[in-house]
DNA sequence: CTAACAAGATACCAATTGGTATCTATAAAC
DNA sequence: GTTTATAGATACCAATTGGTATCTTGTTAG
């Protein structure tokens, strides 16, 4: 076999090979920057943090660690701990909701919609996708008046749940899956505040029997209201 | 009228006087000192603190300006925050039990104490008997693996709340209330998540709809069991 | 009346907090 | 290539944290 030279190129002259081979050259090695990936894995740490220890119990310095990014990365994507708090908590709805979305589409009646709502809940406690509990609840019992904008980001995480589930059974109803007389707003808030509850206490007692249960319920409940 | 002459007691003779008369005397002065007092407003508003803010986030400093004590008053009762933290959740815990009790006694059946209990925790909301929502809730939420002894506070008080709705339960099955077969267990569940559930998304929303709706449904599957 | 003890106040501690200013290194534009 | 903007690291800041040691004052026993 023949020895082959090794050619030794500086950066600029990487760049260059590159740009003339037309391949856009994204970062790959460790050291290389990439702001929007910097960005995301701060929001993935911090909202692993978050959700876990809490958001006033979180500080800077956790995330510096877990992240390995430095203060300075941090203050530069976020303005202050508040809105990073905020766009982490925006981020962990997004996640969660996409994960819910998923498991959802693949279902084809509004009942059984519903059914794969539950048991997406329900591994909230055997096999959760975020550790820490849903961070709904979290954020929801954390903000209180101090913290305005946390409030107001869970609030509106709880206004994307209540309308999924509402549309769903809107759909039902057309679709003459569902009795067209029911109260959506109820089994809305029915559906939301029985696994809300639930998971706390099967979080709590450190096993899912209560939420088991309470699917129990709300399986029941619908079957009712299926035609 | 003969005027009478003041007579200037030393603190130490007028001690002796009521030692004398076998007057026991009480501290009734601001000055004066009286440790259980002290430990007593120290629980009573730490638990307004914490309740409010949460544990980790309300700081000894706080604690010391809302009781007017000193960080020596409050080590001299507490050994450290852990233990006040501790202490202050089972103080809540008895407080909030004490007032269920009041309100339920006074009921003859279970379907009418149950319904007591579903009007105080309504009461979450509208007329709070401690600011901050229900201290179960939020120390469960707020103490995870990290915070051992609060997470063992909480559960205890979660223990409470199940045993008491049981017993309810169980005494409206012995004195022919309530149908014999039902599952005490599933609806001490059912209650306790319904309610818990709804009271977050209430105190979420500034409103008490969602907490109304599920008393309605709770109404609902008393009404069910009831003979 | 005094001595002894206990309740609580004060002063301090190192560690940590959120935040900022400054500096360095990288990436992209030219 | 060189310049330029920016991503990120570092060093600092006053304020606050939980905790302790010390000191003063009120209470009680003798």
């Amino acid at each position: 076999a023949a020895s082959l030279e090794k050619i030794i190129l500086s950066h600029g002259m990487l760049l260059s090979l590159l740009n003339f081979l037309q391949i856009r050259y994204q970062s790959v090695s460790l050291r290389m920057r990439n702001p929007e990936a910097t960005k995301e894995t701060i929001l993935k740490k911090s909202g692993v943090l978050f959700n876990t220890n809490g958001y006033k119990a979180t500080s800077i310095s956790h995330i510096t660690t877990a992240t390995g990014f430095s203060k300075g990365a941090i203050y530069r994507h976020f303005s202050n701990k508040d809105e990073l708090e905020r766009e982490t908590l925006s981020y962990l709805s997004s996640f969660m909701f996409e994960k819910l979305r998923e498991l959802i589409k693949e279902q084809k009646t509004a009942g059984e919609k519903l059914r794969a709502m539950f048991r997406f809940f329900e591994t909230y406690i055997s096999n959760p996708p975020l550790k820490g509990g849903c961070p709904l609840m979290n954020a929801a019992i954390e903000s209180d008046d101090a913290h305005p904008a946390l409030r107001k980001a869970a609030l509106k995480m709880l206004g994307i749940l209540r309308v999924s589930i509402v549309t769903i059974l809107q759909k039902g109803i057309e679709y003459k899956q569902l009795k067209p007389a029911i109260d959506k707003d109820f089994y809305a808030t029915l559906i939301i505040s029985v696994l809300e509850g639930s998971i706390m206490m099967s979080k709590l007692e450190g096993n899912n029997h209560d939420i088991k249960r309470m699917i129990k319920h709300l399986d029941k409940q619908l079957v009712e209201i299926e035609l």
